[in-house]
DNA sequence: ATAGGGTTAG
């Protein structure tokens, strides 16, 4: 009996991969223990088993226990501290095993050069390469895979200053890995009020129409994935210039001259090439595998897709997936999760949820692909229903999954969502992730508070180009241009180099605050010390900034001058500062413009009207309306929407039927008449000569802001600030009027239109003139 | 003993 099992104990031993739970490895533990059989060897066998299981603990209670650990011991803690991802303790055992006099072999380096990876020390990871050669182990078909994936991990920290912002997300990543959960009761801009749990997150979507869901996507808004594309074409000359580099030298070389090489290797190399944006390179290399009789696997494949998203390139993605359906991969959770994101940067996202739908299981990283496509692409609603159907599927929301979903609640501005995730976020931890915390910068500045915006932007212990511009922007779009610049002269101070979307950033700052000279200051600047082209925004910025400052002529010479021909939106900017300053041979010259680039541009026939009826002259006025009914072009209808107590109520121009409206009507004679003692009079020179006065006046009263405001009036306790977004511009009647009501109800009126915020407070605007 | 997927600003 006794030696049954003994023997039975010795063969466990010996073959460590049958054994796969820590019950059972405890189980031959106390067995090994019972039999008095906790020999060196035998105790050094065990630790291996915990390590291969990952068990760190027992690992490291096991291993204190012996006096003289032998290789094995050392090694298997080593390999154990560096899936832990705990490099500095790893690379603490192996000197310690060093210094006990041991020598290292064959498998010990891949666990080390893995923790230099993640350590992102180069140096030390071509030192160890040389000790590598010293010891002979250079041509060791392990060795030589680990060393092409640190050095393919590590090397662009040779090109550039990019090593502090690299190490920070090395650390970021390290700290929440290792963090254990803390709970912080006092909520960061969530003025104290306690924040219902994650499993009560439950967003009503029901409540809004799908007309509204339309009109909500119309904000002045590019879906980011849209970029995607054009920078990448953008990007195609750079990419091939690198692939010429010595960037991929070493790692090349030491493929070639391995004597023995695997599918590994083919993996690890091919791997790096992606990673690094060698994108001709990695393809090539695929098919040069081919040539060796290898097939790619599911490593292969999704290494190689992350390539493709980047470069944006349907045809080739659509190729891979062929190819992981022809070796049976495509329900594989990586190559996957990979696929749904390449639809998704191609801006297929119906192709993302094909492949999403397909999948058996599910994990957060598949969860989060899908919701970071349609939050990418625009489709706020379906990445917040993905949202909570992962929660519901009992997936534990991570960081990633937070940086995905906030832009969708910054976008649609719903500030109750974000500050809920936001109280989850805190409550576990989150919030010195830098994803993190500069989409809720974003979100509070979108939201409206710039205020928490820019306590959370200050208390950031690491800040990158987008932590930056998410506050600048939020700045701009809060009319606070001083601020805005101060920024990011702070930011260049700080050594952070602007891209175009930071330098879009602080025009839209100046082009809001009205600063022409500052503008015009970093719009030269922008090419001339950046070697960044300007694109169609940047000459948008500026022009608007222009026109609005009344200087026409300059504005229409800029636009003439531009090196990418104009388009009819960046004409159409110049018009409406033409209504502004009603001039109308310089609108009649626009308007021609407009129309050869882009003759069915519907805002143009609108605005060219409404200057034609301002300026009285009905005939023309009448004319372009005609054309236009006759083009079949019709108006964006006008849209706004307000959060009372966590639902979205939305209101239509004039829309009658809406549940409240007759409360909302009563309501607005009476304001109209206090409104007309303190001197408001009805700005009705837009409306549509061949109305009656009195109905002017009706029209202009129930626009849709105004009706917002009003219910926002009526359903909201005295004291607090009434917010309203809204799809368009704000019209001049209703900045004039909005003043007046914040003055005669005594209440803050924030009203975000399609690109600012107002802030209305006792008779004023932050805006002032310039809007 | 080695290799792989998802995140923030426009």
């Amino acid at each position: 009996m006794r030696t049954s099992t003994e023997a039975l104990v010795k063969a466990l031993l010996r073959n460590p991969l049958s054994i796969k739970s820590r019950s059972q490895a405890q189980q031959l533990h106390a067995q090994v223990l019972k039999f008095q059989a906790s020999s060196l060897c035998n105790l050094s066998l065990l630790l291996s088993i915990y390590s291969h299981i990952n068990l760190l603990h027992d690992s490291l209670r096991l291993f204190n226990t012996i006096h003289f650990p032998p290789a094995l011991a050392w090694k298997s803690v080593i390999r154990c501290y560096t899936s832990h991802g705990l490099p500095h303790q790893s690379l603490g055992s192996f000197i310690g095993m060093l210094a006990s006099g041991l020598y290292p072999d064959h498998n010990v380096f891949p666990s080390v050069l893995k923790s230099c990876a993640l350590l992102m020390d180069l140096n030390l990871g071509e030192s160890l390469h040389g000790y590598i050669i010293r010891v002979g182990l250079d041509f060791d078909l392990y060795t030589g895979n680990a060393l092409m994936n640190m050095y393919s991990k590590l090397r662009f920290l040779e090109e550039s200053g990019r090593q502090r912002l690299g190490a920070g997300e090395v650390f970021d990543e390290m700290t929440e890995r290792t963090r254990s959960v803390r709970t912080v009761s006092v909520l960061v801009g969530n003025e104290g009020r306690k924040v219902s749990d994650m499993e009560a997150f439950n967003y009503d979507v029901s409540c809004r129409s799908r007309e509204f869901e339309a009109q909500v996507l119309e904000i002045d808004y590019k879906p980011r994935n849209q970029y995607r594309e054009l920078e990448a074409c953008n990007l195609g000359q750079q990419i091939k210039d690198i692939s010429h580099s010595k960037s991929e030298d070493s790692v090349r070389k030491i493929f070639e001259m391995m004597p023995e090489k695997d599918l590994v290797s083919w993996n690890t190399i091919i791997a790096g090439n992606a990673r690094n944006g060698l994108y001709e390179e990695t393809l090539r290399m695929i098919r040069e595998m081919g040539g060796a009789n290898l097939k790619p696997d599911s490593f292969t494949l999704s290494s190689v897709l992350p390539l493709i998203a980047e470069n944006v390139d349907i045809s080739r993605g659509k190729e891979i997936h062929g190819c992981s359906i022809r070796q049976g991969l495509d329900a594989d959770i990586y190559v996957a999760s990979s696929l749904i994101d390449m639809y998704a940067k191609c801006t297929r996202v119906a192709d993302s949820c094909r492949v999403f739908t397909l999948l058996t299981e599910r994990d957060g990283i598949s969860w989060n692909s899908i919701i970071a496509g349609c939050v990418q692409n625009g489709l706020f609603d379906e990445g917040l229903r993905f949202f909570r159907q992962m929660l519901m599927a009992k997936i534990k929301p991570k960081s990633y999954s937070f940086s995905s979903i906030m832009p969708a609640c910054a976008h649609l501005t719903t500030l109750h969502l974000g500050k809920q995730l936001h109280g989850y976020i805190t409550r576990n931890g989150f919030d010195e992730n830098i994803f993190i915390a500069s989409s809720l910068v974003d979100m509070y500045a979108k939201c409206g508070n710039i205020r928490t915006a820019k306590q959370i932007f200050d208390r950031m212990r690491l800040r990158d180009m987008v932590s930056w511009t998410a506050m600048i922007m939020g700045c701009a779009l809060h009319g606070q241009a001083p601020d805005a610049i101060e920024l990011f002269e702070q930011m260049e101070t700080e050594g952070i180099k602007p891209n175009h979307v930071a330098f879009m950033a602080v025009l839209t700052a100046c082009s809001h605050g009205g600063l022409v000279d500052e503008a015009w200051k970093y719009f030269n600047s922008m090419t001339r010390d950046f070697g960044i082209a300007p694109g169609v925004e940047h000459y948008a910025a500026v022009s608007d900034l222009l026109g609005r400052a009344g200087r026409l002529e300059e504005a229409y010479d800029f636009i003439c001058g531009m090196h990418i021909g104009p388009t009819g939106s960046i004409w159409a900017t110049l018009l409406s500062a033409c209504r502004v300053h009603k001039n109308i041979d310089m609108a009649e010259k626009v308007a021609n413009r407009i129309l050869e680039v882009d003759p069915n541009n519907t805002g143009a026939y609108i605005l060219l009207a409404n200057i034609y009826s301002a300026a009285r002259r009905w005939k023309e006025a009448a004319k372009w309306r005609a054309s236009m009914r006759r083009i079949g072009i019709r108006k964006t209808p006008a849209c706004s929407w307000i959060e009372v107590k966590n639902k979205v109520y939305a209101f239509m121009a004039g829309d009658e039927s809406h549940p409240c409206y007759e409360k909302i009507r009563e309501a607005m004679e009476v304001l109209v008449e206090l409104m007309e003692k303190e001197g408001y009079v009805p700005d009705t020179s837009e409306v549509h000569h061949d109305v009656e006065e009195e109905q002017k006046k009706y029209l202009v009263c129930s626009h849709s802001e105004r009706l917002a405001i009003v219910f926002g009036i009526i359903n909201t306790p005295a004291g607090m600030t009434i917010r309203v977004t809204k799809n368009l511009r704000v019209c001049t009647d209703c900045h004039t009027a909005t003043k007046f009501i914040s003055k005669i109800v005594g209440r803050e009126i924030v009203v975000r239109d399609n690109s600012r915020f107002h802030h209305f407070k006792n008779g004023t605007c932050s805006c002032g003139d310039y809007w």
